[in-house]
DNA sequence: TATGCACCCTGTATCAACTACAGGGTCAAG
DNA sequence: CTTGACCCTGTAGTTGATACAGGGTGCATA
């Protein structure tokens, strides 16, 4: 397989499988004669399974622990779900906070009536910082 | 008020200060004969309003747009709402997102019994590409 | 007077996780 | 033989800061 089949196979830009290979996330492939990167099937599942955490919010640092793991699998796993725990810990934390976030915004968004900015509430709204602390 | 000042008064890192106005977010403040900033009372309103803006979520080109209408207050105030708008249907956007997400981890998460990777369910889960599709 | 300490200055490098070229090589079809 | 799609390396840019290095300033204290 080459760079643009693994690209296409794994919904991943080639830019980024290079990038991947050179941080040491995925290893450097063999070469054709033409110094073209050759892929084969155990890249392309070690591949989805960067992808498939990246999509799920992992950092390419948790990302390199959980793919050590796989690669040891006489190892103890606990570290795998202490990783996958404390990170939905962080999603959880995050949608709370935007939840915070998108009451503010709800608050100051549609008091805009057309006039002009002298009397834009938008405005007043992020400028007064009073405002935003009583609200807490 | 020197930057130190400043920076206490709202809570922002000196370094964060001297960044705004290097990316023309703040205007450059008079200075001492030791050249030191000289800060009054608008530039700490100006930065009270930047600070509230990022805590808000917006980016610092959208803040640009929204200071320059609070420069001009003569204008159309048009724009400040369409912004804020938009960078809400973006939170709740990124809420719904995450929300997802979270569920998906949470079916991950706790699956681990303390046993070997070869076993482990969230490994599995991770490299398993047709789980996550089938799942959603 | 010296000296220590907190504070300030500029300029550049670093972070995450990519993305975007520039400038060049390879290969098959028309 | 040239056009186009693909590949290569290496470097620079993105966002929103943060972290020095290496130096100057200003005030209190020994």
């Amino acid at each position: 397989m080459k760079i643009g089949e693994l690209s296409r196979a794994t919904g991943t830009n080639i830019e980024t499988i290079r990038y991947y290979e050179r941080i040491g996330l995925l290893p450097a492939p063999s070469r054709t004669a033409a110094n073209y990167r050759s892929y084969g099937d155990a890249h392309r599942a070690r591949l989805a399974f960067v992808r498939h955490s990246r999509d799920l919010g992992f950092t390419i640092e948790e990302i390199r622990s959980l793919l050590d793991l796989s690669d040891h699998p006489e190892r103890d796993c606990a570290d795998a779900d202490r990783i996958a725990t404390r990170h939905l810990e962080q999603v959880e934390e995050k949608i709370a906070q935007l939840a915070l976030l998108r009451e503010e915004l709800s608050r100051i968004v549609g008091r805009c009536r057309g006039g002009i900015a002298a009397d834009c509430r938008v405005i007043e709204a992020l400028g007064d910082h009073a405002q935003c602390e009583s609200a807490h």
